[in-house]
DNA sequence: TGAATATAGTTGATAGAGTCAACTAAATAG
DNA sequence: CTATTTAGTTGACTCTATCAACTATATTCA
């Protein structure tokens, strides 16, 4: 691989990141009447996976400061999208869960989010779309 | 592909860019004295590859609104790692070009982000280097 | 040509995201 | 049972992103 080819991967995961913030941006007033932001979205998409769970749970799957998150915590309680429940296993932790209207949400974002994904990856097949996958997880 | 997957390419590609991130973050203290920040680099590296090119040149290479990069190279002038000279072709703007400082600062940035984007890569062979630079090309 | 429109860049205001350190309380290790 | 870790909260701060208003130059075309 030549020397400044690494550079291209910075520059296409960055370009993609943003050109899919700014789709899911332009049809979110639709759904997003509580703005959660795109960061409030991928916390409760990822809660939807695993709820119930601790904060921790989260933090460790997306890689995010546990600061930041217990302030979308608080902010997407306030709003009525998730709740927190006593965790009898850990009482130092709640454990989080989306309300209906979370969930409901969930499946707005996810919408919006697989819409817009399947736009930037229009140019690629279903073969090219699962490796691109693959290489990526495997990351 | 089945309805669920398309969101895994934002959390893989989210992911991804967070790791990269959070890899040259900890080495920026020794390169980084100017502290230009990731996105200073990657405009520090952009100019690079097309000095000396008005501001609306990297504003389309990057994606990024035309206010933040003006911002930003106001902000790279000061710290003289970027010089604005006369475009005689349109009055309106200025070409931008590295000074000495500047290109020697992106040499040392593009070692970082390289050797960064290298750990990643580790687990995939070339052939799938390429390959998924590719794909994420082609997008 | 010259009036209307478009484009490059700057600046103000503001919101969102990410980081770090200090702190509380509960869990766990020795 | 004391010492150390860990989960979460909060404060303070910086960096990043977006939008709108504005100036100055370019471009279009009647």
């Amino acid at each position: 691989m030549a020397g400044d080819d690494p550079l291209e991967f910075a520059f296409q995961v960055d370009r993609f990141m943003r050109r899919l913030n700014a789709r899911v941006h332009a049809q979110a007033p639709e759904f997003d009447r509580e703005k959660v932001g795109p960061i409030g979205g991928m916390i409760l998409m990822t809660l939807a996976e695993v709820q119930p769970a601790p904060m921790q749970r989260i933090s460790a799957m997306m890689g995010r400061d546990k600061a930041q998150l217990s302030r979308m915590f608080s902010s997407l309680e306030r709003k009525e999208l998730v709740v927190r429940s006593a965790n009898s296993a850990d009482l130092r932790s709640s454990l989080l869960s989306l309300t209906p209207k979370g969930e409901e949400l969930v499946v707005a974002i996810k919408g919006a989010v697989g819409g817009a994904i399947g736009e930037l990856l229009d140019p690629l097949n279903d073969e090219e779309r699962a490796e691109m996958l693959r290489l990526l997880a495997k990351t």
